[in-house]
DNA sequence: ATACGGTAACTTACCCTTGGGTCACTTTAC
DNA sequence: GTAAAGTGACCCAAGGGTAAGTTACCGTAT
């Protein structure tokens, strides 16, 4: 098998065992295993586990910020971009559900390149995050920074309860999540 | 120093570097090291690493049923519960913002003591959110099961969320954050 | 009062498994 | 025949876990 094929079944599976058992908890015999390859091949192409990592996580993040920005500058009413974000988060991970959470990986080593890395992608969706917050809270009338940094951060909570139960239901598709997302949000909100 | 005085440093010193790190991620001569202490006494007191994780997490399991299941049980319209069990976890937890964390460590091994103890206060818990999620539902004519499963999950993230971001505030105390929640609920949903 | 035995707190120094990382080698395709 | 794909067997550090000993205190008997 070319290798470029190959790394790519590696970094998919990097990115389910990552995502599934935190860096920390990963192992790379397991997700060479997971590919029906031994470590040393693994080792060959990515270096390291930081390097495996890092190419997960590079993989994951680009297309996450890129969806988001696509969304993010097509604009629309502040009411309307949460859901449109969940929208493109759900479509773009399909099949590929365990990216987000490398992002979010509380079990990677506090300074490094991962660390680094990861910070760096936090920063770019918190900064739509932030901007999203602020539109809705000033439309409605709140404007203390801490109240919208605060909403940020709840925000992408909420992204990832959802992933996280969508991972638990591998049936329900990408449509099917925006859609459960808009009949509670117009419901709850009255959005 | 007494044994029963030093075990609480020790529970105190791993909820938190549990919370931090994780279970996978945490290191027992760590812990003992934050206390001032060495790694035999930290097993001759817990006999193990999931022994010090279980002592950690039925110390917060335990006092976050409690808080919950009395705010529960003391009843009020479904708009209010939110932010009335927000208040109760904020004030049960103001100086063990961690706790929280240990119910949820996706490091921990996936079978076991730990995960199954962990998995019954989250049961407990979700229980609750269920109950608060169905109340709020169907007060709004929403009935599907899954979006109410779907609801109960994303208002635990949301939990999560603002305790992420609590404990990066430590200048922040339980008063304020609920009122900060208050203020947000009030503007963004109207509740 | 003091010597003494026992117990609880605590440490130094070690063992051993797990898992990240590497080397030398074999197979396969062009 | 050579270059790339791939492997078995190994090394080593980190970290969970333990054995044996030391200190300090407390109750008790002389």
């Amino acid at each position: 098998m070319p290798r470029e094929e190959r790394e790519a079944q590696l970094v998919v599976a990097g990115t389910e065992e990552f995502g599934r058992a935190g860096y920390a908890g990963a192992s790379m015999v397991e997700i060479a295993r997971r590919v029906g390859v031994t470590k040393p091949l693994l080792y060959q192409y990515f270096g390291s586990k930081d390097g495996l990592y890092l190419a997960c996580l590079h993989r994951a993040g680009g297309r996450l910020t890129d969806g988001v920005a696509a969304t993010m500058a097509a604009g629309g009413e502040p009411d309307q971009m949460p859901l449109k974000v969940l929208s493109a988060i759900f479509t773009t991970f399909d099949h590929d559900r365990y990216a987000w959470r490398l992002l979010r990986d509380a079990t990677v080593p506090s300074t490094g390149d991962i660390a680094a890395a990861a910070a760096d992608y936090r920063r770019r969706l918190d900064a739509f995050a932030v901007l999203g917050a602020t539109q809705l809270l000033t439309s409605r009338g709140l404007a203390d920074p801490a109240d919208i940094e605060a909403v940020a951060q709840v925000w992408t909570g909420v992204v990832d309860s959802l992933i996280s139960w969508w991972i638990d239901r591998p049936d329900e598709d990408a449509d099917a999540m925006t859609a459960r997302c808009a009949r509670i949000m117009g419901g709850l909100f009255g959005w």
